[in-house]
DNA sequence: CTGGATGCAAACTCTTTGCATGCAT
DNA sequence: ATGCATGCAAAGAGTTTGCATCCAG
């Protein structure tokens, strides 16, 4: 499991709030990619008060956490997934829907190419496009 | 090299108009990741009235008949791609910069996967995120 | 001629920023 | 008490849409 989050924020200095502990919880509940709107529409039930402002500094802080990761979609709005283990993603170009995708693939010689190109790579992201079941039909 | 533009737009019963050719040539004059705007400024010292609008049309068009690629990028302005051949991108999560990278993964087993979830696969795209030279420096 | 393409403006969505208030420390 | 986090509003960026005009076929 992941490390307790209340412990991350206090190590870096940061505070333990109401709304930060109901959006990991939530996000774990959920355990689905989310918008940061989705995310307000299920936290709102509980803290009617929060605000799409704070959704996304909470989600960019978990992110930087490793606690979800920012999944960037053709389209549309941002996707956080608070899947850690490594995978990939398909998106329908029609419907824009995105799944999930438990194959991986081997990025060592991409990562090594980056490398040789002077970056210092974080990871790698693979989106397959094309066209989901229902989109196929049509 | 690729099929001339204009047979693929007559074939398609679309028209062959200035601001198609002239972004064409553009395109591969330029032989890099544009923006649109990036290319309106390009193609309106030789056709002042273009629009933004068009442009964004035309790379649609250009991405549809597989003269450009669409490149996700993190944020920011879509990069138009007029780099027909496989392969991908690594992108600086500080200053956003995208550059080629020449190493290419194997994606049979990510393919055959979505084709397993009732996906029809067109392609897939690969995402290294992580600092550039410049960024890392500092 | 005639319909698709263009140019312009405006709308729209998603995301970020500024600032006053409030609460965790 | 101190100052970071929050909530609100508003700005900002990028992209798309609506519509009148224009031009390629």
């Amino acid at each position: 499991m992941a490390a307790p989050l209340e412990q991350q924020l206090r190590e870096r200095g940061m505070r333990v709030t109401p709304q930060r502990l109901l959006m990991h919880r939530t996000l774990r509940e959920l355990d689905r990619h989310v918008t940061a709107e989705e995310l307000l529409g299920e936290v709102s039930k509980r803290l009617p008060n929060a605000s799409l402002p704070t959704v996304y500094a909470t989600l960019d802080l978990f992110a930087e956490l490793g606690l979800v990761k920012r999944v960037r979609t053709g389209g549309g709005a941002a996707l956080y997934d608070p899947r850690t283990a490594p995978h990939n993603h398909v998106q329908c170009r029609r419907c824009g829907k995105v799944e999930d995708l438990d194959s991986t693939v081997d990025v060592k010689n991409v990562l090594r190419a980056a490398k040789r190109q002077g970056f210092r790579p974080d990871g790698a992201e693979l989106v397959v496009s094309g066209l989901c079941a229902s989109c196929a039909r049509t």
